[in-house]
DNA sequence: CCTAGGATGTTTTTT
DNA sequence: ACATCCTAGG
């Protein structure tokens, strides 16, 4: 196994550490991913077990997907059947296999959190409860982290202290929100991304009627022979009790990694106590525990810094990060008067670098606290023609007329699904007035009946009645067709028979002309998702249909467009740049009240957690580190005028070039900015691969797919030529293994089924 | 039943 | 500043 000669000798004694459980703690820039993933290479190398027999847990699909590409790289084919991905799509799959024995359909649907926040603001109109009391928001958070603690709705009501925690913020009947939302969710159909969680743990508790075993749970504790786990301090009690269940007690080869100076989703429960935990867990049976402390990734000046940031927080465990690359540039610090100023200024430094360091757009980072703040940055970086993208943000799958066609498919692939048939029913008008909507509402909850079968019953006299019909026949093709259609014919149905496509086409103006280029871009995603015949999983069964497409779209987010070879400077959120690296990165804002942010000043544990985001946000540069600030900007519509940062001084001032003085001198001029509004640059969705020869489809003719045999040349209308290797597989699903040539002698596996090959 | 205009709340971070 | 919600008036 040469790759291990790839590593240094902790990270090698972590990677082929014997079974049982494993903790490693690494530090930023220490190979940690590359530890996770050589590890799993070489689980597959020794024969220790199949790749899907293997699980991997990540936090974002991106860290998954370049999992999976490394690990492919390293131990060939076989990777396509890991079991890799985050906590929520790989617990999904599962749910959906299992959902009927915890009286889910299997076609579930998952709310986002603006359908939890609309259910909810429901349920307290219904209890007439007073909105300002019971803010959707607070109430959201509360009963997220009921079920991120295991709370059930059952012990909400009987925890007495809960109760009074409660009553004294004036909000005494969360614990009857929250049976009830759980209850209409239920009814609904609907898991919100906390359910993901919480119902896999309670399908992992469930027992066999008859034979009284855990039986489901037993179920995966046999296929999964070995479990790990990324950005570990990033779990919650819930996540971290469902990894309990389902390590296999005869063997616990659980494999966790994970940094507690980088946890930095406390607010999203969280908890460094579950590292602390697994150690006390895992003791009796012989847990090993391996510290990565080199960095690969920094400069001196950048590693002595992040050291000394985090020393200033209460409790850590005690680890200093080492450089390995020696001394470089030190940390720049840059004051702006105003936030305009400071986009300029990062601007100007951007073209130096450029210029001087002789970097690509692709080398730099602006990382934020909040995703506001990009807008300045955008605007200059605009006006100087530097190319950009931003990550988060308002993704594309958030804007209304995507969200808008979404709900429409929801509908069709689960009536039930109430908060997607609200979203649609009136849109585009079609009579559906308050009236209307109030009867069906009361009939609903009267007889708590889901909307659909309401809308059938309810009597809202005679011009509505053919309303009613029209509207239910927009998914009768949907409905009559679910199981055999696949998605993006059925997708295709329902905008036309919906009028949402005629609603869409009158609106002439730029921006209705960017929400039906979004529309189509949706679709062609559809589409794209169904002509995708590359293996992802072969234990799933794989099929085409609209549920499962809105299973894997409702996990989706902006961040995980893959354009990694493309030349921008990238903007995102701290968080967001977890895990990622720059030659050269901004932290922008770095002031009182936003960094760290006005929220966490009431408690020291917040402004811990600030610090740990700051760690982050600086350990992402490999070389040039500017921090910068504005002693005033706009903020909720008016200016605001900020000190600078605690963390900066914080920083070791031998580190810092300009240490003291104030740098930049008089700020100048405001100029006025451009006022340009950026209309989404949401390219269109196509191709997974960007270096394939185009086949032109005039001339291309698939064969048959069972003529598909090993060792012959075929062509791919995306891949390009290919030869295939061998084929494996059921009769039904028969998936070819096929090195093309385009992509550099990597193998890929098809599904035949699927594929569109053409026999050479 | 629909629209416009005003009031109101909201922004920390993500799956 | 922006989005959402509510109310009055068409």
């Amino acid at each position: 196994m040469n790759f291990l000669n790839e590593l240094n000798d902790i990270q090698r004694e972590a990677v082929v550490a014997n079974d049982g459980p494993v903790l490693v703690v690494a530090g930023p820039g220490s190979g940690k991913t590359r530890v996770l993933t050589y590890r799993i290479a070489w689980l597959l190398a020794e024969d220790k077990a199949k790749a899907d027999e293997i699980l991997a847990l990540t936090f974002t699909n991106k860290a998954a997907r370049e999992m999976k590409e490394r690990i492919q790289r390293v131990a060939g084919e076989s990777a396509g059947r890991l079991w890799a991905g985050t906590f929520h799509s790989i617990f999904a799959r599962i749910l959906r296999t299992e959902a009927a024995h915890i009286g889910y359909p299997t076609n579930f649907t998952v709310y986002d959190t603006d359908d939890t926040k609309s259910l909810l603001s429901t349920i307290i109109k219904e209890m007439n409860l007073p909105r300002e009391q019971y803010n959707v928001n607070g109430v959201r958070a509360r009963i997220s982290w009921a079920k991120s603690k295991l709370i059930t709705p059952k012990l909400y009501v009987e925890d007495e202290e809960l109760r009074r925690e409660d009553k004294q913020k004036q909000q005494l009947y969360i614990y009857e929100i929250y049976a009830r939302y759980t209850a209409r969710c239920k009814m609904a159909g609907a898991m919100d991304f906390d359910d993901l969680l919480y119902r896999t743990y309670e399908l992992l508790q469930t027992k066999h009627p008859e034979t009284k075993e855990y039986f489901i749970a037993e179920k995966y504790r046999n296929r999964f022979k070995y479990i790990l786990v990324d950005e570990f301090q990033d779990t919650n009690t819930l996540q971290y009790a469902i990894i309990r269940k389902l390590v296999n007690p005869e063997n616990h080869n659980i494999y966790v990694v994970g940094d507690d100076a980088q946890s930095i989703y406390g607010f999203r429960g969280a908890t460094i106590q579950n590292i602390l935990d697994f150690e006390q867990d895992y003791k009796p049976f012989g847990i090993k525990t391996v510290k990565l402390v080199q960095n690969y990734r920094s400069t001196a000046p950048i590693v002595q810094a992040a050291n000394r940031v985090i020393a200033f927080n209460r409790q850590q465990i005690q680890k200093q990060i080492r450089s390995e690359k020696g001394e470089g540039q030190k940390i720049r610090i840059v004051r702006a008067m105003t936030d305009d100023e400071e986009a300029r200024r990062v601007v100007d430094a951007i073209l130096e670098q450029k210029n001087r360091d002789h970097l690509q757009n692709k080398d730099i980072a602006i990382l934020y606290r909040t995703n506001a703040q990009s807008r300045s940055f955008e605007e200059n970086l605009l006006r100087y023609d530097i190319k950009y993208k931003i990550f988060g943000g308002v993704s594309f799958y958030q804007r209304k007329e995507v969200k808008d066609l979404i709900a429409y498919l929801r509908v069709a692939v689960n009536p039930k699904d109430d908060e997607a048939l609200k979203r649609v029913i009136n849109y585009p008008k079609r009579g559906f007035g308050k009236t209307s909507m109030d009867k069906i509402e009361a009939l609903a909850a009267a007889q708590q009946l889901p909307f659909w079968d309401a809308l059938g019953l309810a009597q809202l006299g005679g011009r509505m009645e053919q309303t009613v019909l029209d509207f239910k026949s927009i998914f009768k093709e949907a409905h009559e067709n679910m199981a055999n259609a696949d998605a993006a014919v059925l997708a295709r149905s329902i905008v036309l028979e919906s009028g949402l496509l005629r609603e869409l086409k009158e609106d002439t103006t730029p921006e209705g002309k960017s929400r039906l280029e979004n529309v189509n871009a949706l679709l062609d995603g559809i589409q794209a998702f169904v002509e995708d015949d590359t293996l992802i999983d072969i234990e799933t069964l794989p099929d085409k249909t609209l549920a499962t497409y809105l299973q894997n779209v409702a996990l989706m987010t902006d961040m995980d467009s893959d354009e990694s070879d493309q030349d921008y400077v990238t903007l995102m959120s701290v968080h967001a740049a977890k895990g990622l690296e720059f030659k050269s990165v901004f932290v922008v804002g770095m002031e009182e009240d936003l960094f760290p942010s006005f929220m966490s000043k009431e408690s020291l544990d917040a402004v811990d957690e600030e610090r740990r985001l700051f760690y982050v946000a600086i350990t992402r540069a490999e070389q040039l580190l500017t921090l910068t600030y504005a002693n005033s900007r706009y903020r909720f519509g008016k200016m605001q005028y900020n000190s600078p940062s605690r963390f900066l001084e914080e920083l070791p001032l031998d580190q810092v070039e300009n240490a003291g003085q104030v740098f930049g001198g008089e700020p100048s001029a405001k100029k006025t900015p451009t006022g340009a509004s950026v209309s989404g640059n949401f390219s269109r969705r196509t191709a997974i691969t960007n270096t394939v020869p185009r086949i032109d489809p005039a001339t291309f003719q698939p064969s048959p797919s069972d003529a598909i045999q090993a060792g012959m040349e075929v062509l791919h209308l995306k891949f390009g030529k290919g030869k295939v290797l061998h084929i494996d597989g059921g009769a039904q699903n028969r998936v070819a293994t096929i090195v093309f040539e385009a992509s550099g002698a990597e193998e890929k596996r098809i599904m035949l089924k699927f594929a569109k090959l053409q026999i050479l």
